[in-house]
DNA sequence: TTGATATGCAACCATACAGTTGCATTTTAC
DNA sequence: GTAAAATGCAACTGTATGGTTGCATATCAA
């Protein structure tokens, strides 16, 4: 019983790491940015306005789709990606166990340093 | 201005992926959560109940302080990390932005799915 | 002062990752 | 039916990353 949930942890640790590394690239920021829009995209329509080559968007994609924050799927020619928020917000659970307490001590540090 | 905005944004951004980044390793988020505590750990002590080195420690602990996460000072023999959650906390801004107006859709389907 | 403890530095290795290029395949529209 | 558009697949390159080992150095405690 302690080893299962244990296991669990560790699973969801694994997972985290996956989404958090995923989201450790700057193009692949900018990709969600771009498909938080919740509407489905096209890959020619996501590299266009980058300098990067549509085989490198691809790549980015599917490391996205790796992580659970994409989905994609065939429209007659077209590859049309769409925006998953869910691991993006299960993140959060980390940040506020990690950052915990520190937060209102922030919050003060903000009010007196920001004017 | 339009210029500075930008470019700023993208400083913002950069900064970001490299906190993401930074976090996509399982190793360095059992790290961080050790270091939450708010005290300080020596490397040894990080390393001790872990299966790898010191050194592999001390390479997760050097990639943690280059994102701004935790901060080191000698102390003695022995090098003492400590936690800084100002650049996690920076993250939820970028969280906030792309998961948006999910947040509300997503908590009535938990609601929903979850008993 | 001497051994144990804690760390740093450097070299090395295997693998993953970001990105490109070239070519083949499928759709669409005229 | 043919050209343009959208994608997929494979191979290749350079560099970053995670990890180890070996050795040197500093500090503490008896």
């Amino acid at each position: 019983m302690l080893r299962k949930t244990n296991t669990r942890a560790v699973i969801r640790m694994r997972d985290r790491a996956h989404v958090f590394a995923a989201l450790g690239d700057e193009t692949r920021l900018a990709l969600v940015v771009k498909l938080s829009d919740g509407r489905p995209h096209s890959i020619s329509r996501l590299t266009r306005g980058t300098r990067l080559t549509r085989q490198a968007i691809t790549k980015h994609l599917r490391v996205l789709e790796g992580a659970g924050m994409v989905h994609s799927t065939r429209q007659g020619r077209e590859s049309l990606y769409e925006f998953n928020p869910q691991p993006i917000i299960g993140l959060k659970e980390y940040i506020d166990l990690v950052s915990g307490e520190w937060d209102r001590a922030l919050v003060r540090l903000k009010n007196l340093v920001e004017r």
